[in-house]
DNA sequence: TTTGGCACTCGCCCTGTTCGAGTGCCAGCG
DNA sequence: CGCTGGCACTCGAACAGGGCGAGTGCCAAA
């Protein structure tokens, strides 16, 4: 059982070393808070706090720093959320509004967020599954080859190039288009496949329309696996900013990065909904053992259609990067409503 | 003047240090290498590459590295395209076939590259201004509120939302879509939006369709402007290859890369044809001072449509990054020209 | 013009030393 | 029983000195 004033020492390790960047030492300790005691009862605090795991001396004659579990304990009792101040707010508020596409929308949103909290930002595009249809548009390309282009609520546009086992006429180009448009607009995207299912069926002349039919069922099915989740990443710079020993892991982090899929499984394994924050060895992936990832869902209604984020090291502010990441969530899940 | 033998020795030397990394003297230069004469008549040969700004040398009692007009010289005159062996060869072929859109063309060429090189990767979307219309489609989103949907020759799809200043109507759409198509297929793309001017005058209800038309019009332009020029990074932990001092560069380097501009402006500068090697100072950007860039124009037919390259250290393998440069992009030019 | 010889330079690396922040322990005090 | 001041101790950081050796420049001879 740790005592109100164990947990306060932490709290006061956490701060300063999250200030400094070095292992903070008893005495310093006292002298830059009113803990109201001396450093050598902070000293023997210290001692307790280490055999308990929540902090550790790189070598002996050093000051101490927080471990994982350290970190983990002040994110959960000590600290909460700071939120941003109004420069910032209004800084959000310019930097998003007018962006015009939704590639522009999650590009601002990436430096944004970079920009805010220095480090590197992850923002995931809105799910496709998640969102619903908004048109289906069929164009001919060639006699026997098709365009097929989705665009749904989220603003995003998808196409897929399908080659035909034989040739498509105008009038049954527009006529699948059509019954296709009438099945699936304002559905969810998830439901598409099987909305689609029988539509070869209802078609007239056999063979033909039914084939095209069930190739662009299997396009939609490739469609989403291939390209249902998306991200954009930003703020590499600020890797430099890691610390001292930022050489030796920035290498395995970067390799991280370049690997969506990496990424893709970290903001996948955050909750569905509030703040996620996962403290260094916490990351599945070794690359990131050394870092922490803070992440939430945004939406535009009550609901998230995707994660955004950022890595830092685990020596972060964690108050003042949730709030930037809160806020900045927030708000792209209005823009995202408005458009 | 420089004799056949002091380029014979600029050349060891520039190999020499690509290869360890570290400055090369006299003595270890005629044992690697068979020059025919004595560590002491190379020592005078140097002493001239260095009078002339060849090489340099860190600090006394230190071998010589090549500073940028001796990459320069090597570059332009010492040595030749290393063609690719054919596993090479071959990796290229199974990496880029098999990709289903544009995306993932210049996505897997990112990656490709950067493997290949072991370097930083950039590849430029294929310019819309370059390329030719193959199909504008136009969907009414809401009363009025349309959606500009446009596809290239290149594979490119670009989308705009437009709000109209009155509603439109169903079959007044269908008429414009056929009227725009039935104008800019099969046109550049930079005639476009001259070809569009007097569209509106052709249409006979005055006020709506007139300031409708118009409005796409700017909408056509403002596309260009924004989306004229896209490109993607890849290889970014190559950064950390750079050499022993990479800490203090990869900072400025990688805040050049995050900013897409200063990247197209790199591009742009390069050659329209043939290959381009930018060293050290050469580049503009300050943050690229001290990395080389290997640029080339790729395309379907003949002409580039758009470029891609490698960014990486001065001391570079500059024979083996150009052949794999090269023949990256004469193989994405054949992918584009099949799609 | 090339070559071997030779003295010289200067950064690298290893070692020894000092310095000081920080610790753990202990005895005394409230 | 917990807190405090005192004290000896530890150990890394920073600095200084010295040997080593790669590499140089110069010179006289071939």
């Amino acid at each position: 059982m740790l005592s109100e004033r164990r947990l306060e020492v932490l709290r006061a390790i956490v701060q300063d070393y999250v200030g400094t960047e070095e292992p903070v030492g008893s005495k310093a300790l006292t002298e830059r808070h009113k803990l109201g005691v001396s450093p050598a009862t902070v000293r023997n605090d210290m001692a307790v706090l280490e055999e308990e795991g929540f902090i550790a001396q790189p070598h002996t004659s050093a000051g101490r720093i927080p471990t994982d579990k350290g970190y983990r304990l002040f994110v959960d009792r000590l600290a909460g959320v700071k939120p941003l101040s109004t420069p910032e707010r209004r800084a959000i508020h310019n930097f998003l509004d007018g962006a015009v596409d939704l590639d522009d929308v999650v590009g601002r949103t990436v430096r944004l967020l970079a920009q805010l909290t220095r480090q590197v930002a992850v923002v995931q595009y809105p799910s496709l599954t998640r969102s619903t249809v908004r048109h289906v548009e069929l164009l001919s390309l060639a006699p026997a080859r098709l365009m097929l282009v989705l665009i749904t609520d989220t603003g995003r546009v998808e196409q897929r190039v399908v080659d035909c086992p034989a040739p498509f006429g105008e009038t049954s180009l527009a006529d699948l288009r059509a019954r296709l448009n009438s099945r699936v607009v304002g559905r969810r995207f998830a439901d598409v496949p099987q909305l689609v299912q029988d539509l070869p069926e209802s078609f007239e002349e056999i063979e033909d329309r039914a084939t095209v039919s069930t190739v662009l069922a299997t396009l939609l099915e490739s469609l989403v696996e291939e390209h249902e989740e998306r991200l954009m990443i930003g703020g590499t710079a600020n890797l430099t900013r890691f610390g001292p020993d930022f050489p030796l892991m920035i290498r395995p982090v970067l390799e991280a990065l370049e690997e969506q899929v990496v990424l893709l499984k970290l903001l996948g394994e955050a909750k569905e909904s509030g703040m996620t924050v996962r403290i260094g060895h916490e990351n599945a992936h070794e690359g990131l053992s050394s870092t922490s990832v803070v992440s939430v869902g945004y939406g535009s209604g009550g609901e998230a259609v995707a994660k955004l984020g950022v890595v830092g090291p685990t020596r972060m502010d964690y108050p003042g990067t949730m709030g930037a990441v809160r806020a900045v969530a927030r708000y792209v899940g209005q823009i995202l409503a408005e458009s």
